[in-house]
DNA sequence: ATTAGCACTGACCGACCGGTCGGTCAATAC
DNA sequence: GTATTGACCGACCGGTCGGTCAGTGCTAAT
C-alpha cells in the first residue's frame, strides 16, 4: 500500500508505451497512410483522444515509432572492426549479422525501407538519413581501414563495397517473398547460405580460375 | 468526313488513356493510398464517375497502371544472351542497361518497388511475381548457360548472382537520395561508374592479388 | 422519328478520416 | 477541506474517401 510512488500498473506511462507498441505494429504492417488513429487506439486499448493526448499528431507518433525502432537495433556493426586480422571472416560475419537483423526485426525493416522509398514527403527522411547514414559511414570507415592494412584490393571503393554489402541484404529481404516462388532460387529459406555465397562471390569473383588475369 | 469509324478525337477510348496516364503519374508519385480517385479524374480532365465507368474500382485501375507500366519496359534483357562469347562484357552491359532503366522510368520503378514491399495485401503481388519473375527467370537462365560454357565459375549459383546483380542496382536506386549526402560516396551521380565498379568486383573479387588462393 | 446503346456528368451516399471539445476521475499539494 | 493537475473518455467536428445513380447528350441503326 505504501509504494504508490512508482505505481504505473495499468495507467499512466503504461498507456503511452502500449500506444507506441500498437502503432509500431500497425505502421510496420501497413504503412503510414493505411493505419488510422482509431485502429491504433483500439489496439492499444485506449481512446483515440488519449492517443492525441500523448502524441500531438499522427506524424509525431510515426516519428516516435521510427525513432524507437531504430534505437533498439544496430549495436552490432562495430563488431566488424573489433580485432585485427581475419578481415575476411569479419566481412562474412557482418553480412550474416546484418541480414539476420533485417529478418529478425522484419516489421521494422519494412517500415524503414518503406520510408526510404518515399522521397516526396520528408516525413521521416532526415531521420532516416541520420540513423541509416550513421551505420553506413561506420561501415565505410571500417572497410577503408581494412584497405589501408592491405586486406582489401586497392582498386576497390570502400563506399561501393559497403553499398553492395547492404544492398545485397536489403534486396534479399525485399524480394524474399517473390523469390521464394522460383524453383531456381534455393536460398530464400537459408539466409546464412545466402550470406556465405555473397561473401564467396565478393572474395573470389565469379570468373573461373583460368581467366583470373583480367 | 467519311472516316468516322476511327473517330476518337476527344472522347471515347481517349478518355480511358488519359485516365490511365493520370493514374500512372499520380500513383507513381505518391503511392496507392495517397492518391484519390478525385485527383485522378481531375488530372485526366474527366469526372470521377467516368473513371469508375472505365475501371470498376480503384484497385482495378491500379493494376491496369502496373500492367501498362511493366509492359513498356523490359524488352532489353534478352540482349544479355544474344551472341556468343564476350560474356563478361555482356554482364557489364546488362548491369548498366538495367540500372539506366530503373533511373529512366524512375517513377514506375518506385511504384513497383513500393508494391513489392507491401506483403500484406495481394493488391499487385501475383502480378509482380509474374512480370518481375519472368525477367528474373530469363536472367538466371542466361547465366546458367554461360556457366555451362565455362564462362562462369562452377561454384557460383546463377540465381544468387542474378539476385546480386539486380539487388545492387535496386539498392542503388533506392538509397540514391540518402547516399547522395555522404561525402564517402562518389558515384551517386554516375550510375555508369557504379555499374563498372560492380562488374569489377564481381569479376575479380575484392581481395588483393597476393591473397587469391582462398 | 424513334429507339438503343454508350460515354459521360453532377449530385449524392455512407463510412471513415485526423483532430478537437467539454467533461470525468483519481492522485497529489497545500 | 479545496485547488490543481494530468490521464482519460465519449461525442463530435469539417472534410475526404471510394463508390453509386439517375439522367444528359451524342451516334447510329431501325
Amino acid at each position: 500500500m505504501t509504494g504508490t510512488t512508482d505505481n504505473s500498473s495499468v495507467t499512466g506511462a503504461d498507456a503511452a508505451k502500449r500506444i507506441l507498441a500498437a502503432a509500431k505494429h500497425l505502421f510496420a504492417e501497413a504503412g503510414f497512410d493505411a493505419v488510422s488513429m482509431n485502429a491504433i487506439a483500439e489496439r492499444a486499448g485506449v481512446s483515440k483522444a488519449n492517443v492525441f493526448h500523448h502524441f500531438k499528431s499522427k506524424n509525431e507518433l510515426y516519428l516516435a515509432v521510427l525513432k524507437a525502432a531504430c534505437n533498439e537495433s544496430s549495436p552490432q556493426i562495430d563488431r566488424l572492426g573489433s580485432d585485427q586480422g581475419a578481415f575476411v571472416e569479419h566481412l562474412r560475419d557482418f553480412s550474416q549479422a546484418h541480414l539476420a537483423n533485417l529478418l529478425r526485426d522484419e516489421k521494422i525493416s519494412r517500415l524503414i525501407q518503406r520510408d526510404l522509398l518515399e522521397n516526396g514527403s520528408q516525413r521521416g527522411k532526415e531521420f532516416a538519413e541520420q540513423v541509416f547514414g550513421q551505420n553506413f559511414a561506420r561501415l565505410v570507415e571500417i572497410l577503408r581501414e581494412g584497405q589501408k592494412k592491405g586486406e582489401l584490393r586497392d582498386g576497390i571503393d570502400p563506399a561501393m563495397l559497403a553499398t553492395l554489402l547492404i544492398g545485397a541484404d536489403v534486396f534479399f529481404f525485399q524480394g524474399r517473398e517473390v523469390l521464394r516462388h522460383f524453383p531456381d532460387v534455393g536460398f530464400t529459406e537459408a539466409p546464412d547460405r545466402y550470406s556465405a555465397m555473397l561473401a564467396d562471390i565478393l572474395l573470389h569473383g565469379i570468373l573461373p580460375k583460368n581467366q583470373l588475369n583480367g
